[in-house]
DNA sequence: CGCGCGATTGATTCGGCTCAATAACTGTGG
DNA sequence: CCACAGTTATTGAGCCGAATCAATCGCGCG
């Protein structure tokens, strides 16, 4: 993100951005919080979520080592409207308005970065909602496994890299936890997948972007 | 939206701007195409649609007077990602690209106002994700109508001045078009609404709001 | 005046949610 | 190191909402 920045101001970003180490289940910021700054993800995993109505955790964006964090509150110098929570243990870096606005001024290739940045998670959900509206549970269940692991790639055994609970699987395709579960087992049934506590393991990607497709 | 350019560059805006009317159903772009300008509505109302996967019409975002559109593609340099079609007769200007990056150029206001439209458009986009997962379609029709009344205005008459078919209202909140039909009748029988051709006149926003919410 | 599309209503089916019960797992303190 | 308590995961049963299919109606337009 940050990454062309020119010499001299990159070494201001770096020394005065302050680390600091976040544990699993640890908040970031909350909904309605006024937004003074943005996190950079040095190393670790965010959950971006917003609760419905009926105070349902509806999971919108995953994050991950080197994505940023919370600029449209700081952009539209609006409150957050989302929770951000630490999915392990993460390094993340908070970089103070001042320093980024100062930035920006003398840098109009990071602004436009930023404009790049909204315009690619406005098309996300803009695809997500149609997916949400139109297609089955079981069809965006399959299209989550395959999205999560090309997001967050696989260990050495091959399952993806990701450490999510059900409920959040869950909350991710929009349905409870319970359809859920019942699509994994299917599918591990089938041979699918295989399921090791909360790792995965895709065993047949054809298979489930068949699955998640027009097809069936 | 370019109400506080310099004089100059708002004359200059105005002379090359070329205004056209299009007619009801008539097409401004697809998906696919690629951005070479925006469009600002002048007057009318155009739907923006994505086609999911098995080709069923999901509509986006509804646009009217004084609304611009399709900046998202130009600003990321990508094709537009949906469909845009007029729902009445409607006169649009079109900006083209060079145009408005000379004008951002001189005018950093400019693109800061862009920005700020795409981080809007991002949090609506979330939130309507959040509603869709959650809500049920009953709940979701109600607050559409209430929307729909409070972004498009009313008539005489009190109706909500837009006409849209069955199939467009089903495809807003996202469900087929009889369970529409349906809702709307049961509003329409309980005296929340009155419905007179493509006309809907709300006679009980609170008992709307009502079933819209939590509550129930 | 009739054709055809959009709107409406009914009947049926199916998917997904909820509730409930059990099992597995996690971390904790004795 | 083990027992326990509190989650989290899983499976089953029943119900309800919503999609689909089919048929009719109404209306606008040619």
């Amino acid at each position: 993100m940050f990454s062309d920045l020119k010499n001299n101001e990159l070494e201001q970003f770096t020394e005065e951005k302050q680390s600091q180490v976040y544990k699993k289940g640890q908040v970031l910021f909350n909904e309605g919080e006024h937004a003074n700054g943005i996190y950079c993800i040095h190393k670790g995993k965010v959950k971006v979520y917003k609760l419905g109505d009926e105070g349902r955790e509806q999971i919108v964006r995953l994050v991950k080592d080197g994505d940023v964090l919370g600029y449209r509150a700081l952009l539209s110098g609006e409150t957050f409207n989302a929770y951000a929570e630490a999915l392990e243990e993460s390094i993340i870096c908070y970089i103070p308005k001042s320093q980024l606005f100062k930035t920006m001024e003398q840098n109009p290739e990071l602004s436009m970065r930023f404009m790049t940045l909204l315009c690619g998670d406005l098309k996300g959900a803009e695809e997500r909602l149609v997916k949400l509206a139109q297609k089955k549970v079981r069809e965006r269940v399959a299209e989550m496994l395959l999205i999560l692991r090309s997001t967050f790639g696989t260990r050495e055994d091959q399952s993806i890299d990701i450490q999510l609970t059900r409920e959040d699987l869950a909350s991710i395709v929009g349905t409870a936890t319970e359809p859920l579960i019942r699509l994994l087992s299917e599918f591990k049934k089938d041979g699918v997948i295989e399921l090791n506590g909360k790792y995965i393991k895709i065993m047949d990607p054809d298979r489930l972007s068949q699955i998640g497709d027009v097809l069936e």
